[in-house]
DNA sequence: GTTAATTTCAGAACGCGTTCGAAAAGTCGA
DNA sequence: TCGACTTTTCGAACGCGTTCTGAAATTAAC
C-alpha cells in the first residue's frame, strides 16, 4: 500500500512515508506546540509510524532541523540589498540575523560543522552578498572571507545568547542578577558594580545592529589598510 | 559512616559525598577520558554512589560544568593587562577567549542565562577590565556595557564554532565542503565559488584576534563619537 | 513460479539527564 | 528512651535520541 508517489527506482518495499511528509508534519507540530516540544517520537506518532522509520528519511534530528531551516530560508522574502558596499554587508548580515532570530530553534543547529556550506540557495546568497560587498569595498578575497567569518561569529553569538534566554524563563535570570550584584565586591569590580540594573547580556536588536556596524567598519578599514 | 569532614550543621543522615569530592572526581574523569565522555552516571559510579545522589550536591549537569569552569578560572594564571585602555580591552577579551578555548566543554554552558553573573572572581575581573577599559577610553558606562556585549557575542560565537568543530571529526566537514563547491552555481555565487579551498568557517586563533581588534576599534570609535 | 535482491518498517534495547518516592541514618527535645 | 524531625541516599521510572536486528513488501532474475 504505497501512500506516497515518490519516484520508485528499482525494487523494495514501497514507502509509506516521505521526507516531505515528515517535514510538513514537523512544521505543523512546531506551529501548534512550539519547537521545544518537537521530539522524534511525537513526530513519528503524528505521522502514524514507528519512531525508527524516520531515520530512513532523515539522518538525525539535527539534520531534520536543518532541512526545516533550508525550507524556511527559501520561503522568506528577503529585502533588496543597497548598492553601497558597506551598507550591503550590513543589510545582508542583519537579514541573516533576523531570519535566524525568528526561528529560535535554528540555534540548535547553528554551530554544526559545515552549516554554511549546507545552506540552500537563498540564504547562501546573503553569505555571498557579504563577501561580495567586502570585495567591492576594496578588500582582497582572503580578507573578505575573514570579514564574513568575524561577522558570522558575532551574529551566531548573539543568536545563541538570545535563543537561550528565550528558552528559559527570563525572570529567574533577573533574580540571579540581583543576587550577583548583592554579592560582588564593589571595590574589586567598581565599574561593573556601578552599572546596577543597566547590566544585561542580552541586548535589544537595535544595539546588535549598532555593534554590527562597528564591527563592519573596523573590518573594512583593516581590509583596505592591508592592501 | 561519614566519610567526609563537611561542616555538620544540625541533624540528618551524615553525608558520604561532598561537592568538592564530586568536582575532583569529575576533573579526574575528564582528564582521563575527555570531557565528551563525562556522564552523570559514570561520575556517580566513579565515586561509588547512586546517580541520583549527585543531584543533592549539584543542581544539574550544567551546574556541575559551571562549577568546574569557575574552579578552573581561579587556578589559571592570567597575564598582566597593559595600561593603554584599548590594548587592555583587547588583552582581557583575548584572555577570556583563550581560557574558554582551552576547555572546549565550557561551550556547553557558555550561553546559559546569567552565565557572566555567575562567574567567579578572577574571570569576572576580566569582564571588569573590558568595561573599565572602555570607560577609560572615553565611553559612557552604558556604552561600555554595550562594548562588552558585542565583544562577548563575537567571542562566544568563535568559541562555539571552534568547539563544535573539535567535537566532530574535521575530515567529514572538509569532504562536505568539497561537495558544496561541486554543486553550487558559480554564476549565482561568484565570489564564494572563487574562494575555492580558502573557504572555511573556523579561523586560526590569530585571525580571531585580528577580528577582535577590528571590532574593538569600531566600538570604541562609536563610543567616543556618541559623547 | 520460485528465489534472490532490495528497500522500508518497527519492536526492543541502550545510555543519557532527570524526577519521584521511599528508605536509611543521624540529631534533638520530651 | 522514644518518637519527631532533618538530611542524605538510592532504586525505579520517564522521555529522550539513537542503534540493532529482523520482519514485511515489493521488483528482478532465472
Amino acid at each position: 500500500m504505497p501512500q506516497v508517489n515518490a519516484p520508485r527506482l528499482k525494487a523494495g518495499r514501497p514507502p509509506t512515508t516521505s521526507r516531505s511528509q515528515i517535514l510538513a508534519a514537523a512544521r505543523g507540530l512546531i506551529d501548534r506546540n512550539g519547537w521545544e516540544r518537537l521530539t522524534i517520537r511525537k513526530l513519528a506518532a503524528e505521522i502514524g509510524v514507528g519512531a525508527t522509520t524516520l531515520y530512513h528519511h532523515v539522518q538525525d534530528k539535527e539534520d531534520l532541523l536543518f532541512l526545516l531551516i533550508n525550507e524556511y530560508g527559501e520561503q522568506v522574502a528577503y529585502p533588496e540589498l543597497p548598492d553601497d558596499p558597506r551598507e550591503r554587508v550590513i543589510a545582508a548580515a542583519t537579514t541573516i540575523h533576523d531570519a535566524l532570530a525568528a526561528w529560535p530553534w535554528a540555534a540548535d543547529v547553528l554551530t554544526t560543522d559545515g552549516f554554511i556550506a549546507r545552506l540552500s540557495d537563498s540564504p547562501l546568497g546573503l553569505v555571498e552578498a557579504v563577501v561580495a560587498g567586502a570585495v567591492d569595498y576594496g578588500c582582497t578575497p582572503e580578507h573578505a572571507v575573514y570579514v564574513f567569518r568575524s561577522i558570522w561569529y558575532y551574529t551566531v553569538g548573539e543568536i545563541l545568547v538570545r535563543s537561550h534566554t528565550a528558552r528559559r524563563g527570563g525572570q529567574e535570570a533577573i533574580n540571579r542578577r540581583g543576587d550577583f550584584f548583592g554579592s560582588i565586591d564593589a571595590k574589586k569590580l567598581p565599574h561593573l558594580a556601578a552599572l546596577g540594573d543597566r547590566w544585561a547580556v542580552l541586548a535589544p536588536r537595535d544595539t546588535f545592529v549598532d555593534g554590527l556596524r562597528a564591527l563592519v567598519d573596523g573590518l573594512l578599514a583593516q581590509g583596505v589598510a592591508a592592501r
